[in-house]
DNA sequence: GTTAATAGTCAACCCGGTTGCCTATCTTGT
DNA sequence: ACAAGATAGGCAACCGGGTTGACTATTAAC
């Protein structure tokens, strides 16, 4: 039978850097999102956070905020309508051009900046107390060594 | 204005820990998938390698296969019932119990098990060069005190 | 001032997941 | 022995987050 194959894939799942770094990760975001949901930013969903991540200070269009989460105008059009809706940005027409909408901040998604950088700071404090600060530097190398 | 929020959201992404282990682990995922597909096992995407994952050499009904996979018995059929149809797997009823499926490795689910295991070996071996062995043993170590 | 490019959106679709409900089969308790 | 309940699986409807294509309104270029 084929069970043999199946045994070595478990045992070099097992060892594999890239399977236990997704692991990891994906532990690491969900308690991210846990933390902006206790703070009452639970209806915030990962993929909003590209928006927020792309907006500058002073307003950007859906296109270039598209253009910058690498996602279609479409999709980013609808990732703005729902933020607009639960009011975390506006959404305004240029008047230098009537085609183009400018996408800025609003109050509720000043908020949920500042809770995201507090909960950003919780969990990395988290992550150096588990791993005290020698450690922590070398995650720090590691990542920057592997491109991020 | 609304802006220092945005500022200081900014910031912050960058020297966070969860982002940068995020983008690390979407890099190192696309890589290995890169690989299989070079090696003609493009027609498997990431939700199936948890089939693979809860799969037992002697075979495993769909409902367990759901239960270890963490999704329902509905979306593990329709993975099963895919891979079955590519060749991945076979799907019998068992013969004690006329209301389980049985899934099997089948002989291309057994080859690309061994191409996983040759694709995740050269993706661990190219982490190993970029950071040389001390600081893979150090990153063995962060992920295993990260609980990966 | 016509033509071409750009900003945004609607509609239809895909994928991978969910829940609710249903049938077929097995197990249990009396 | 058999009714009642648990379990295995699958169908239908839906959702979220994305896609492409086609369209309108507006601006830019020659």
């Amino acid at each position: 039978m084929h069970g043999d194959a199946l045994r070595e894939f478990e045992v070099a799942s097992r060892h594999d850097l890239t399977h236990t770094v997704g692991a990891v990760s994906r532990a690491l975001t969900a308690a991210i999102f846990r933390r902006l949901a206790e703070r009452g930013y639970g209806d915030v969903h990962q993929s909003q956070v590209a928006v927020f991540s792309a907006l500058d200070p002073e307003g950007t269009r859906v296109s270039t905020l598209a253009a910058r989460a690498g996602i279609s105008r479409q999709a980013m059009s609808a990732l703005v309508r729902t933020l607009t809706a639960a009011g975390y940005v506006t959404a305004e027409s240029d008047p230098t051009d009537q085609r183009a909408t400018i996408v800025r901040l609003d109050r509720r998604g000043a908020e949920f900046c500042r809770a995201a950088v507090v909960a950003s700071g919780e969990a990395n404090a988290e992550i150096e107390r588990a791993l005290g600060p020698a450690r922590t530097a070398q995650l720090r190398e590691i990542l920057r060594l592997l491109g991020g």
